[in-house]
DNA sequence: AACTTAGGCAACCGCCCCAAA
DNA sequence: CTTTGGGGCGGTTGCCTAAGT
């Protein structure tokens, strides 16, 4: 039997979301919480389906959410772990939980597959360069069908490294009495993914103390600014409240309060950051700032443990695939 | 100035997994 | 055990805009 999707039902908007919507929406999540998206629409009488607010909320509107102008590290990041997980975006994301896995994907897609495809070809022009040269005075060992089995090869451990890593990861979380999974939108699933969810929401949690979600504070106001600007006369949020600054005071302090609700339900990553942590204050709350998420030395030291979790050869493949790439 | 093309990004779609009934 | 429904994920689409002609 074949269910139909839950969107297949009439008087569904589809297309982008329009600021009033987005208001709508984030109101009814700072009273209720992320989760039972099947209710959202019914409550709030948005016109979408629960998976468009699902959707919304978690690439767009949820708290903590940066946009925009990738870091050098943010790209060295999601190169390395692209190489390490495949596309796994949600996996991907969680490792960089200012970032949704959509930015990601899209980021991925745009502009670093482009980037390590010319990088690739500047490395395989250099190669060839060098086998030609090479192939004069030494045997002809070096084939092309020998670096196809080396490349072959390299998949294989790579995927069996993944598995290996996703593995130790699991277990690592499993008997790891830091996980206390509050929140359902984040941390209540049981698959590796939404597992890694949870992990890297610990990461973010680690700095919420002084966290002012700016980016979601602004985001909302810009978008009242928009919506003032557009006039929406002509719409049925005439019914609504006009956002003055008054009201956009009261969204700012009710984003603000969601937004260290939904701190507070992030957990699960510090005991991968600690484990590798030397040198590091395993006192995460007492190192609030936002700003060390960017911070050279702590990204080092994620980066470390990365690639020494993945026994150095995620660095390798990178090396080795794309000496051209950073 | 008008048109075309390419790139970027938000949103949708279809599939899968899991838990509850 | 099977069915059903909610939620999550990755792939894809389509719109918008900037750049090029």
């Amino acid at each position: 039997m074949v269910r139909p999707p839950c969107c297949d039902k009439g008087g569904v908007k589809k297309g982008p979301w329009t600021p009033e919507e987005d208001i709508i929406l984030v109101t009814y999540i700072q009273e209720h919480g992320p989760g039972n998206w099947r209710a959202v629409p019914t409550n709030t009488g948005l016109l979408r389906c629960s998976k468009s607010c699902r959707l919304r909320w978690t690439n767009y509107l949820r708290p903590g959410i940066k946009r925009g102008n990738f870091t050098e590290h943010e790209e060295k990041m999601i190169v390395h772990l692209q190489a390490l997980l495949g596309n796994r975006w949600a996996a991907i994301a969680s490792y960089l939980p200012q970032r949704t896995d959509n930015d990601i994907k899209n980021y991925w897609n745009t502009h670093l597959k482009k980037k390590l495809n010319k990088a690739n070809q500047v490395s395989h022009q250099e190669h060839d360069q060098s086998r030609d040269r090479s192939s004069l005075s030494s045997s002809p060992s070096s084939s092309s069908a020998n670096s196809n089995s080396n490349i072959a090869r390299g998949q294989w451990e790579r995927r069996l490294q993944t598995d290996i890593h996703l593995a130790k990861k699991a277990l690592s979380e499993a008997l790891s009495p830091a996980v206390a999974p509050i929140n359902t939108a984040t941390t209540s699933s049981s698959t590796e993914s939404r597992r890694s969810t949870s992990s890297a929401s610990g990461f973010l949690r680690t700095q919420e103390t002084s966290t002012t979600y700016a980016s979601n504070t602004e985001n909302i106001a810009k978008l009242l600014k928009g919506w003032v600007k557009k006039s929406p006369t002509q719409n049925s949020a005439d019914q609504m409240v006009s956002p003055d600054s008054e009201t956009k005071e009261v969204i700012k302090s009710n984003v603000e309060k969601d937004c260290a609700w939904a701190f507070q339900s992030f957990s699960g990553f510090d005991h991968l950051k600690d484990r590798d942590s030397a040198g590091v204050s395993p006192d995460h709350e007492t190192k609030p700032d936002i700003t060390g998420y960017s911070n050279q030395s702590q990204w080092s030291l994620f980066e470390k443990w990365l690639f020494e979790d993945s026994g150095g050869q995620v660095g390798d493949i990178l090396l080795d695939e794309n000496p051209n790439f950073f």
